[in-house]
DNA sequence: GGCTATACGGAGACACTCCCCGTTTTGTCA
DNA sequence: TGACAAAACGGGGAGTGTCTCCGTATAGCC
């Protein structure tokens, strides 16, 4: 009971927190490169540092990931009040958000799969993030039912796991654009009730 | 050129059969118990071989599955045949394919990774079986396209990894039936154009 | 300058994939 | 039936990766 409330642990020690920087940078440029699925060991030795030091940070592969998309936490926030204050309309709020949480689970490849893990065992220092978007989500999610613009039955959640699913479609379809807006085009018709914009999709020529 | 041409190696010794048969039986149960990243020498190991022996038959784990899939073609291939004759409609056809492809992808846990990478590459053993799918979805959505039931810019290889993705999906949302619907339900009208029947949703309770 | 909590580093235990090669088994042909 | 060559076996071991443990170093404080 020596210590303050607020902050039950002292703070980290100098050397710690460049440790801690250091290995978070050689991070993100590893797994950029090679996936989520990068060796650990290998970031600890190219970051300069002990294996062990490596595990005392971030004891598994989920609190490194954890860790590095806390990062970009705030981009996805200030995206999500560009929405909120400059979407034309509920149904185009709510695609522009999936589209960011699609392009968010895009970061690293691979990524998709450990954030669908988290989301479902909530015993993840990832769950936490998810959790969190889900709720935004909703909240876009219930305006555009409100207005009905979106399908009642469909719930937050769902959507949440099809833009993960839609970035790990993604993963695959390498280099194919088509694909993409494929995608985005099924999801969106999937959740949309009575589109008021006839979208771009032209009746084109017949063959 | 002493050999038939039709049969280029000659018949497999007996031995080598029964293991063949003894293994896969293995890795079926395996599979289906720890999900398709099982250890491969624990498999070995429980069906009374040595690794060797494993990795002969199967070079890699991605032809292990391709062979325990190919046990499964049949009954797809059968599936298919019933819904050409027996659906009502070609959009009920093509969606009854969608639904056996999303559980064949469904057989073990973690299924849907390889096959995606294998729809990519095309130098798997699993890219064969994908192609062949690939190939049968197309033949359902350009029925549906043809009698204005599906939307025009859909591609059959983006449907195929759809399923996937709902498979996908699935292994996460433990024991949600809502879930799976939901995700049967978004696809559903992320491909259908005017849709003849008014499907199940019903207007229902307001809160 | 010295003391202690904190943090470091890397050796090593353990798991997994996959190759290699000496040994065993099978099928065939006299 | 016996013997021989081809086919197949099996498991040791190299290579790679995860993660822990503990002796050593160092930052921060008095």
């Amino acid at each position: 009971m020596s210590r303050t409330a607020t902050s039950n642990a002292r703070a980290p020690r100098a050397d710690a927190r460049r440790n801690r920087d250091h290995i978070l940078d050689t991070a993100e440029q590893y797994f950029s490169k090679h996936g989520v699925g990068g060796s650990l060991d290998a970031i600890a030795k190219q970051a300069g540092v002990g294996a062990g030091t490596l595990y005392r940070h971030f004891p598994n592969r989920e609190a490194l990931l954890a860790a590095l998309l806390a990062a970009r936490d705030e981009a996805l926030m200030s995206r999500r009040d560009e929405l909120r204050t400059k979407a034309a309309n509920a149904a185009d709020a709510l695609d522009g958000w999936l589209e960011a949480l699609t392009e968010w689970a895009g970061a690293f490849d691979g990524l998709p799969d450990p954030l669908r893990a988290a989301a479902a065992t909530s015993t993840s220092p990832l769950a936490v993030t998810c959790e969190g978007f889900i709720t935004t989500t909703e909240e876009f999610l219930h305006a555009a039912q409100r207005d009905g613009s979106a399908r009642k039955e469909i719930r937050a959640r769902d959507l949440f796991l099809v833009a993960l699913a839609t970035s790990w479609v993604r993963g695959a379809a390498l280099a194919d654009g088509a694909s993409a807006a494929a995608l985005a085009g099924i999801t969106r018709n999937g959740w949309e009730l009575n589109p008021s914009r006839t979208r771009g999709v032209s009746p084109t020529t017949v063959d």
